[in-house]
DNA sequence: ATACGGCTTCAAGCACACTTGAAGTCAAGG
DNA sequence: CCTTGACTTCAAGTGTGCTTGAAGCCGTAT
């Protein structure tokens, strides 16, 4: 069935070989199989890492993406933890739409007057600021 | 007029006042006014970082976000280098935008069976892999 | 035999975006 | 007077997501 070594995987799916063994160590991939010492790979495993890329190019945390592909491997995964976190990654996701919907309209304005104004960014002010307070609270 | 401080500027926009004085540092901000010593800023100023907040959450590096608002400030900014920049990133916006509407439909559809799936990810697997090759290159 | 390429581990290093801490200035209030 | 709170600078620290380097193993080819 061809296994394919870290190198492989690497050159497939886009990336060093060090970031698949820091995805090992960080459990966002499971421990690999081994043939005298050497980590072998199913092509299953580009699945996963294309769906890890998916989700770093959305924003999420590597420790996000352990938890949510932790239900590929087993069923060591509480069901409603799961869902609850993909439930929230969901809402984050259709967060992230609305912003890069208000980023677009700002970049399109301003690409027609030749700059970023202050004008262009009324639909941005109409946002609540989220409070980070930590400062003298 | 009653310029704010540092601090006022921080709470009304959410943020640390660590964090204004690092934008100052990085040119995010124009050095502020000063008035004994101490920044005072416009109220003009809360648009600007609502727009640094958005083009951050869309993950625009800082360094990005201080060419994009250049633009703000003077004419010192070159039009048609401003505009090649602008348009890059409106790009990028939009791409982000299939990415996320990507991964909402893969979270969608492990939302019905409870978990993430490899089947969930046919359509992330329909992508080319950017190369990303210097590993044995 | 030995050199080569690709694999291994482990520790340390890096870039980014801030935060934190030390040490100090300044104005208002008890 | 002197304390309080908000401001100042500057250097060092933090967390994230890897990369890099040293030192070594393994199999094949010269």
């Amino acid at each position: 069935m061809a296994m394919l070594t870290i190198g492989e995987v690497a050159r497939r799916a886009g990336l060093r070989t060090s970031a698949i063994r820091y995805y090992e160590d960080v459990g966002v991939l499971p421990p690999a199989h081994r043939q005298g010492g050497q980590r072998r790979y199913d092509e299953a495993v580009l699945a996963r890492l294309a769906v890890v890329r998916l989700a770093q190019e959305v924003g999420f945390t590597v420790s996000e993406i352990r938890s949510l592909v932790e239900g590929f491997d087993k069923v060591g995964v509480p069901r409603d933890r799961w869902q609850a976190l993909a439930s929230r990654k969901l809402a984050d996701v259709d967060d992230l739409i609305v912003r890069a919907e208000q980023m677009k309209q700002v970049l399109q304005e301003s690409l027609g007057c030749g700059c970023l104004t202050l004008d262009a960014c009324a639909l941005v002010l109409a946002r609540p600021q989220p409070g980070a307070v930590p400062d003298g609270a």
